[in-house]
DNA sequence: GGCTTGCCTAGAGTGCACTCGAAGGTCTTA
DNA sequence: TAAGACCTTCGAGTGCACTCTAGGCAAGCC
């Protein structure tokens, strides 16, 4: 919970549209077919959310394997992770889905990906100056209390 | 939104077992008997909530006109401030219904009220930590996609 | 062969926090 | 005294984000 990141220097020159920082990967690229029990493990998701997710278009098309079961690569682990982010920003689903598309539109949409994560970024922003706010009340009504504790 | 309020020290020696921070009162003490629409127009709730708050106990009783009609009290509007303030925490109804009932049950409770109160300081913490952590990833997809515009 | 485990789909159900509607009573202003 | 805003209760509806159920397939193990 109070995970604050940074992020190395090597993953600021990655590529691909939806690069997000750093995960500690299962397997390395090329050997990286996951089953849903194990992505559900992975993220913390469950497997009934991580196909929910892909049918609302959250997650594109996730690869099958010979009998039609899912089968996740690094990447979609990579996209996981940031819907993770943005979920803990309070971003509505269907806003994530808005961004998915995008994504899916390649480079013509840079521009209003970052405009909804600029957006994104203010309102985190305001929700962080309002948390404080109500640390102070918590903290005035604490001390009443009794104070201490903390 | 971005309301980081500070505590006025006259304040600091109100006895009132649910003081809250500074309200700019419509009315002084004594004339302050409010119309459920007025209230509704003075915190942003509808009256419909209003009247579910004071239904399941969140707001403990109202006074009554004599026709029935709910007349709030300053007092009530302190109270409404604080549960705005808990509400933006993201502590549910159900449990700010448990800490109404401790302050109804008096200053028995007290010990119990601050354990309540500190809790949620600390996942207010949390969640400040947790939305730092989401503004780096913002931030560095922000930057992939061209930066600046902050 | 039978059992277990894990996966598949479509669609229904859940919990939360409101939010609204219906049917009717009351208050205010003209 | 009449219009219309505002009030009452009760219960149903809404939107969100899952969460679960039912019914079935496929692979691995004894």
């Amino acid at each position: 919970m109070t995970v604050i990141e940074s992020i190395p220097a090597t993953d600021l020159l990655d590529p691909t549209p939806c690069a997000t920082p750093p995960s500690a990967y299962l397997r390395p690229d090329g050997e990286d077919r996951y089953t849903i029990g194990e992505v559900a493990q992975f993220t913390g998701l469950s497997a009934h959310t991580l196909r929910w997710y892909e049918q609302i278009g959250l997650l594109g098309q996730v690869e099958r394997s010979h009998t039609g079961q899912r089968r996740f690569c690094n990447r979609d682990l990579d996209w996981l992770e940031l819907v993770g982010k943005l979920r803990l920003t309070g971003m509505a689903v269907a806003d994530m889905v808005r961004y998915a598309e995008l994504v899916r539109q390649g480079e013509s949409t840079f521009d209003e990906r970052r405009e909804i994560l600029l957006a994104t970024r203010r309102q985190v922003l305001a929700r962080i100056a309002e948390l404080h706010g109500t640390l102070a009340v918590l903290d005035y009504k604490i001390d009443y209390y009794g104070g201490s504790g903390r």
